[in-house]
DNA sequence: CAGTGGTCTAGACCACGCG
DNA sequence: GCGTGGTCTAGACCACTGG
């Protein structure tokens, strides 16, 4: 017996779901069933269940009409280079509410503001004092009302003493990274991080996530010729999101993807 | 009991974790020692280090001097920037190398080479016909003689067969995107695509990826001025990478973060 | 009510690897 | 050898929710 048990009734339920036999929506069979085809005891069939489970292949719904069904995947495209580059003027939210418009799903967001002392290493990133404060502007991002991503995004206090809008707990219209070019404070560098992780127990009920959904972590320092204004942590969740940049001519890309209208 | 007992004894160890009483490489209690120090039985002590085995937060070691162990998170920062940018002639391995011997590791990688029959949505990506043929090539990347990302590289096959360098199953000293340049096929554009997720079981094996590991995709679709020439899949293993890039002007970045010292 | 998954117990035997 | 985790069994009771 090379493979233990659990794992070659995963394998088998996992080969049903690639090669399409069990389609996105469908049941698998119940724990009972699976138990009488394999012969093994209950406990067998849920290690090997959780296996699919924690791979993100497979969600379990407890309930008469429940079972375990297979996940479906909706990916909304989060464009990183059309929101506030330095050379857009477009507003950052509404830059990602026309997106997901734009790819057929209902956008909304909440906004919450907090003020926090900065830890040493976001201290470091916004090159202030470690134990310094800063304002942090939350965002919460639904998409056909389930939270999807949020973004979490730094300010030195400095700044907004001299900026009062951001110490508003609402959407700024203009979007901040316009008002504060507006105000002097143009971004004319970015630092982009791309992580992926598992959530911690925070994002995962912020964002409502099931068991085996990673997080896709965008990290963006802006800088402006002075030094680093902001630090923005976009907290997307990886079963239905991913971003998109392109460098070099748009025009040429948008010649063979034909969705990609750069407007 | 509003929490299930292997909930809470996940957040307790959890807790030590993320403060700092547990560090990297320490040992949690034994399961027996959890079993007595909660009164609850095996599996229970089971289910609870399972939740921190999938949040990557812990590895399990069978034997003798085993145990679970607070894993460790090496980053190893990957400059996407940097590799193949149109304007940089550097070859696209050894800046990867060159990234990882700056950061202070050990670095190998082994070609292979593949001719595959693209699936429709490979096909629609190089814009050629489905059930077409190309060239994958792939390349496993080793840091300190383990495998840390994999990078699978499709080229249309008329264009292997115009340049025949691209069969060779072989590193291509310079480069295969300076190759192309100088054979007539620069790169004018990119279309990169982020995308965070578990790992298939093929990738978990390459990879050597413990259980709780995610996967950090990149996707680059490479075009001419004519056509798509390529689409490169680099596969991270989560657990120890992250993507880097950057906008606008660097020597601003570089004053902030010296590490970051452009080439 | 009946059937789904969620949690939990108390056992058992095995594979591994350091001393 | 012997203590670690890996796998497996056979039960039990609970929470939820559609019919």
């Amino acid at each position: 017996m090379g493979q233990p048990k659990y794992r070659q009734i995963a394998s088998e339920l996992r080969g049903q779901i690639v090669s399409g036999t069990l389609r996105e929506g469908d049941r698998l069979p119940t724990e009972p069933q699976l138990q009488d085809q394999y012969g093994v005891s209950r406990n067998t069939v849920r290690d090997a269940t959780a296996l699919l489970v924690n791979e993100g292949l497979v969600h379990r719904v407890p309930g008469r009409a429940g079972g375990m069904i297979v996940r479906r995947k909706v990916t909304l495209t989060f464009h990183a280079h059309r929101a506030e580059m330095p050379a857009q003027p477009t507003a950052e939210t509404d830059a990602w509410r026309s997106e997901v418009v734009a790819q057929g799903y209902e956008a909304s967001q909440e906004f919450s503001l907090m003020i926090q002392s900065l830890s040493p290493e976001l201290a470091e990133r916004l090159h202030v004092e470690t134990d310094s404060v800063a304002v942090l502007r939350r965002c919460v991002r639904y998409v056909n009302g389930q939270p999807s991503s949020l973004q979490d995004t730094y300010y030195p206090m400095d700044l907004a003493e001299e900026i009062r809008e951001l110490l508003s707990p609402k959407d700024i219209p203009q979007g901040t990274t316009r008002l504060l070019a507006e105000r002097g404070h143009e971004q004319t560098a970015y630092y982009d991080e791309y992580i992926s992780r598992m959530p911690t127990p925070e994002e995962t009920n912020l964002l409502g996530l099931q068991p085996g959904t990673t997080i896709l972590l965008h990290v963006r320092t802006g800088y402006t010729e002075q030094r680093p204004v902001r630090v923005s942590f976009n907290v997307f969740a990886g079963d239905r999101n991913q971003i998109v940049t392109t460098h070099g001519d748009v025009r040429l890309i948008a010649r063979f993807r034909p969705e990609e209208t750069p407007e």
